[in-house]
DNA sequence: CTCGAATAGTTCAAATTCGAACATTGCTCG
DNA sequence: CGAGCAATGTTCGAATTTGAACTATTCGAG
């Protein structure tokens, strides 16, 4: 770690990784936002609602409108509704998933190798553990697949 | 490259690189958002304004609201206006950049050393030219300092 | 010089996000 | 049982983002 300057300032290597991380992490999610809303009409926000059935009330009833998801009341509790993807909400998904792997691949992780792969994954895991402030317990060093999501 | 599958899946290792990418991206930006905001009143997207002098309408509005930024017309393009940072604005600033530092450092350079640094920072590189659209030409295979921002 | 394309900035409306209430329901303890 | 606190979803308004006009100006070719 010769090179991390304990000053207050950020090296220019800090500087650059920073700069390079954040404008391509903006980046590669506005070009999916726009693929995604030009191929398929709907939005990236919407589409990870409808991937993962988050109950997030606004862009649940956006996607009610539209008729990709259907809103009941939860039987067992009844402060709860539960959202579940309606037919045409199925299809719609069947048509996000290919263009979101496609632009990933493309931008992301098309020319890494395995270990180039492994090496990203682990610093990109390691600052979203950080942040979520959670123990530094890691069992897979690398993989976290989805992490508790 | 061996595990780069070429059907139209991700594979695991490419599903959960993308996941901790984008998950990384949001946390710390919120982060530094927060702290930004509590710490000095000032929004994150309202800082690289600042920083960078953009020229984004709304943002320079509120900035001039809050009278740390100027406005007046330009002399020699009378279609531009130029945007001063005032004393307040500068005093702001100094008071902003010790954060996003710290932010940076504590959560995304902190427990990298060069190498690790360098690995990453030429992998978001790739990603941000290629989702800029530019030549792929490589002057310096790493550190990209600023790139014609 | 003059027209048309390109550049700058602003304005406007629609969509979205964000946070602060609010209402309802579950759960726990006395 | 019943009060109090936690959890869940919704609603509301303010702030922001986004994209589509729109205006004014510059620049280049004829």
């Amino acid at each position: 770690m010769a090179d991390v300057g304990s000053d207050q300032c950020l090296t220019e290597r800090e500087r650059g990784l920073w700069l390079a991380f954040i404008e391509a992490s903006h980046l590669i999610e506005r070009l999916l936002d726009q693929r995604l809303r030009t191929e398929t009409g709907l939005a990236y926000a919407q589409y990870e609602v409808l991937l993962r059935l988050s109950r997030l009330t606004y862009q649940v009833t956006q996607l009610e409108k539209a008729g990709l998801v259907h809103r009941r009341n939860c039987p067992s509790d009844d402060r709860g509704v539960v959202a579940h993807l309606t037919a045409a909400g199925q299809r719609m998904l069947d048509k996000l998933v290919p263009i979101h792997e496609a632009v990933v691949r493309e931008y992301l992780t098309g020319t890494l190798g395995p270990a180039q792969m492994d090496a990203l994954a682990s610093v990109m895991c390691a600052t979203r553990r950080h942040l979520r402030g959670q123990a530094p317990a890691d069992p897979s060093p690398v993989s976290c697949p989805g992490e508790p999501v």
